[in-house]
DNA sequence: TGTACATCAGTGAACGCGCGTTCACTGATGTAC
DNA sequence: TGTACATCAGTGAACGCGCGTTCACTGATGTAC
């Protein structure tokens, strides 16, 4: 959450900044400034949960902060760096409230676990519509991700694994898949492997894979309309196919 | 597919244009007009197969074309409009290619069936990527979608029933669920089943719309970007989870 | 504690761009008698 | 078959808009001696 503050902090041309954290021992300026990034983006993120993505620009921000449009450069050194600051807000925003509602659950209860991080996914899915767009819909049109988005994005994935491990440890047997696993997917189910450094098996790890995407298709269909005139309210439908993933996983309450 | 083009010839002010088809009876203009409605949607088609919809402008395509760009008003009333072709045109062509590889497949073979279509489905989504994003991608800012989108918007789904009632009547046992269905998410199906007037039971719908959930969710992370890094081919994963899930739907080779 | 200088934040005007849409118009093509 | 009129396609200029970004500038704030 801090990462991209620190990067906007270092944008300036040639700002030689100290080294220390955002305490009482950083200046007047340097605490100003950290205040204004935080309202630039602020405005912006609301901009965009009322607008989406492609709407978003500086002007309207200045506009909205009462300033020459040209001051936010002072911040931002371009439109892009603030789309960025935005997408890895959202991507840190949806993976806390993940991290949140699986950690509260009963560390035991690997069912309850899944559950929350679903459910939790899907309420701030459906509360922040247009952040969910921004990181998990098409591509904003000449736009490159920097390197800085991989790191939040993949705090629900390892959530997911961290789960997986432990229903690799309880020892709960895992429905046989009844899919041969061809040699080049086990080679990249095994460098992945090799990346996360746990001992999950390719049956469990594809279909931890399939019901991750599943989740995410879920809440794509509903956000993105495909849902529309059969599964108005998607609540049931999501909640169900939850479990049902669940179900393959071998996930059980205690 | 001649829906929309039908649409277009009919846009002007006040035309009445012979109801007649789109043959040698009408005249010489009406066959210019219908030409040239092609060759704008052609145009588009181009443009946003190389930047993407929000790119996607009425004074490019007439530049492309070398017209003015109010001459395009003769034929379609608003960019709108042609967005909504274009949209319309994508899920057409989508649908056709599905329902093209499902119908040349071994109607014996529930598996085969299945295969044909997701595979066709993901051949077309990563040969036309931007076509994808503008039907299962985030909504274009500013942008609703007419009617006429409901029923190309079906198609896939439509196809996908018919597979599922000829699982339900070759009898072949769909391996049980062990979530209960609850009595709202029951409701649903039962509305669901009403409209399109099938014998599907709940276990093999609610099945159904995981894996039709699942292929496009598997589409949207390959070309979305949430693959990168570990399943840079996905061609291999897709292959796996398509075949997982037509065991859940207890889909054999014949 | 006071002064001189460097660094900063923020301004306002401007550049250049592309967009959707409207409008009065000119020729060309079709239609009715 | 020829003529008079209506309807069409397409033009080019214009309106009004908002955008990202640059630049020289003015004060205010900080820093070094």
């Amino acid at each position: 959450m801090l990462s991209f503050v620190a990067i906007a902090l270092e944008i300036p041309h040639d700002v030689d900044m100290p080294q220390s954290e955002t305490t009482a021992t950083q200046g007047v300026r340097a605490r100003a400034r950290a205040e204004l990034v935080a309202e630039i983006t602020r405005s912006a993120r609301t901009q965009l949960a009322e607008s989406g993505a492609a709407a978003l620009s500086l002007r309207a921000v200045a506009r909205d902060l009462g300033m020459a449009s040209s001051a936010i450069y002072r911040y931002f050194p371009s439109r892009d760096a603030l789309l960025t600051a935005l997408i890895i807000e959202s991507y840190n925003a949806l993976g806390e409230a993940c991290e949140r509602a699986h950690d509260e659950a009963d560390p035991t209860d690997l069912l309850g676990r899944w559950r929350s991080i679903a459910h939790a996914a899907r309420s701030w899915a459906t509360t922040n519509p247009h952040e969910y767009a921004l990181i998990y819909g098409s591509p904003v049109p000449g736009y490159a991700a920097p390197d800085d988005t991989i790191d939040p994005a993949t705090r629900i994935p390892v959530l997911l694994l961290r789960l997986l491990e432990d229903v690799a440890a309880s020892g709960v047997a895992v429905p046989e898949i009844g899919t041969p696993v061809s040699t080049s997917l086990s080679a990249q189910v095994d460098s992945m492997r090799e990346q996360i450094g746990g001992e999950i098996d390719d049956a469990l790890l594809l279909t931890g894979v399939g019901a991750w995407t599943l989740l995410f298709g879920l809440l794509n269909f509903e956000l993105f309309g495909q849902f529309v005139n059969t599964f108005d309210d998607a609540a049931e439908m999501f909640a169900f196919q939850v479990d049902a993933a669940a179900d393959r996983l071998g996930l059980v309450a205690p």
